[in-house]
DNA sequence: TATTGTTATACTCTATAACTATA
DNA sequence: TATAGTTATAGAGTATAACAATA
């Protein structure tokens, strides 16, 4: 498997960003298939808990996800009762997200669960390649238009 | 878009990758649609360049693409004319994959388109950064068990 | 006229099982 | 019995267009 060589694509980071989303993707579903919810939640779950009040459509581009896409991620979440929707009343158009209780406790639930299958990571990197890690991303994912 | 916090997962590489695999996938598909190919068929090119002769399998794995989808992906690049699927004398059951020259010039093509598309990320990055970052996501690979 | 959320729809990517031919 | 490649199929993820309500 690891006999082979990128060839032109050496320096790139494409080819290996879709084998680490993959694998992460594989990973994610572990978490969320057992509490019965769809990939992503947790990150919505997290991104709301953080920002209460949020409109769908600036977690939609925080998460990466298009506005359909959350949309019915929203709708599972409140229908097992993780989140609610409430009508912004200055701007009638607006959803404003909050997490219930029971949302707060299934995130704190489900970050357990990823930080045990995120462990073998956080064993290869020390917490300062970490840190590297996810600076050098970000200012990709900046410079990307994505920040 | 910038101005939400990630919670929870603020230290996490899962969001973050997904939302450069997005934009990455949406540039792979700007660099293979003027050559009216699929996704992935660059990284193919450039592995099978590399390692001339290798199986389905063995290109499969290390682009991590799976069986079924890679002898799609080789259904078209044969139909096309870039690689050729020769049978091993020493184990019949295997493929081994080479480019045609005019495969090898196809490559050469889109490895110059890929590389424009691609220049934001080598301006905001110097060449230390770039080899940092891919280094450090090898590494997680590996400990992933996708190195 | 523009924007938020929604619905409907299609397409791509990925995963899985079953088959064949070889070993 | 196991492996490489193939076929068929299903599912999740993502994208786009059109619509309703509101600004």
């Amino acid at each position: 498997m690891g006999d082979l060589d990128w060839g032109l694509l050496s320096n790139s980071v494409g080819p290996r960003v879709r084998l680490l989303r993959n694998n992460l993707n594989a990973r994610s579903i572990a978490v969320s298939e057992p509490f019965d919810l769809p990939t992503g939640s947790l990150t919505l779950l997290s991104l709301i808990d953080q920002n209460p009040g949020s409109s769908q459509k600036e977690l939609a581009d925080k998460a990466g996800i298009t506005g359909p896409g959350l949309v019915s991620l929203v709708d599972e979440l409140e229908r097992q009762g993780l989140v609610r929707r409430d009508r912004s009343t200055t701007d009638r158009r607006r959803n404003m997200l909050v997490l219930t209780d029971k949302g707060e406790e299934t995130l704190a639930e489900m970050f357990k669960v990823v930080s045990q299958i995120e462990a073998p990571i956080r064993e290869e990197l020390s917490q300062k390649e970490l840190e590297q890690l996810i600076g050098l991303i970000d200012r990709v994912l900046k410079v990307l238009g994505e920040g």
